[in-house]
DNA sequence: CACGGGATCGTCT
DNA sequence: GACGATCCCGTGT
């Protein structure tokens, strides 16, 4: 069988490693009697107190952000928009609210499941492309907040998949965060047609 | 394909 | 009361 990732792997304090490091790995989600899965094309980094654009910077610690700061290894879903389950990986030791936003996966298991809660009859980028749509896709909302990785939920797996060229750039929406919005912590698997924004 | 506006609501000020 | 770590659809080229 495949290798879930243990918790161990998501208390490294290096999220922009680690955000590089989860290309190539499978999410995988079992919910509602349905499996789907994806590999991982496309993350952001958000670095804790010292980055402007992350939820907890300067600690701020709020019902929100609380699950920021617990063990890595946990799931932050929080609602954006009003829409939007965004579904990101809490990293690093307790105390060091560092997260990674997966923005895209490439379909790989239950595309049937995928394109019934899309809405959609055929497969193309946007079906799980976009950190909205990749959560819609696989079923990620926010009753899923602070639920731990290993369950058999929501984990990831590493299948041995060869990642060859990752592109890193400018993290998307993130204007506010001043000279932060410049940090190339958008990571991509280069010539990927499952990613957000080339 | 690029652009622009509207949807929609939990969270924090 | 304002505003998103977004997406979709309509319009125009």
């Amino acid at each position: 069988m495949f290798n879930k990732v243990s918790n161990s792997f998501y208390r490294q304090n290096d999220v922009v490693e680690l955000s590089k490091q989860l290309l190539g790995k499978v999410l995988v989600t079992n919910i509602n009697g349905q499996k789907t899965a994806g590999v991982i094309t496309e993350t952001e980094a958000y670095r804790g107190p010292e980055d402007k654009a992350c939820h907890a910077h300067l600690n701020r610690f709020t019902k929100r952000t609380k699950v920021m700061f617990a063990k890595g290894g946990v799931a932050y879903v929080y609602l954006c928009y009003g829409i939007h389950h965004l579904f990101n990986v809490v990293t690093g030791d307790e105390g060091l609210p560092h997260a990674i936003l997966i923005r895209a996966v490439e379909p790989l298991e239950g595309v049937e499941v995928m394109l019934e809660r899309r809405n959609m009859t055929k497969i193309q980028p946007r079906l799980t492309s976009g950190p909205g749509c990749l959560s819609k896709a696989l079923a990620i909302d926010k009753s899923h907040y602070g639920l731990n990785l290993e369950s058999d939920v929501i984990w990831i797996e590493d299948r041995n998949i060869v990642v060859n060229e990752i592109i890193a750039t400018t993290r998307i929406g993130i204007d506010y965060a001043e000279e932060d919005a410049l940090l190339p912590w958008r990571f991509y698997i280069k010539g990927n047609r499952w990613v957000s924004k080339q």
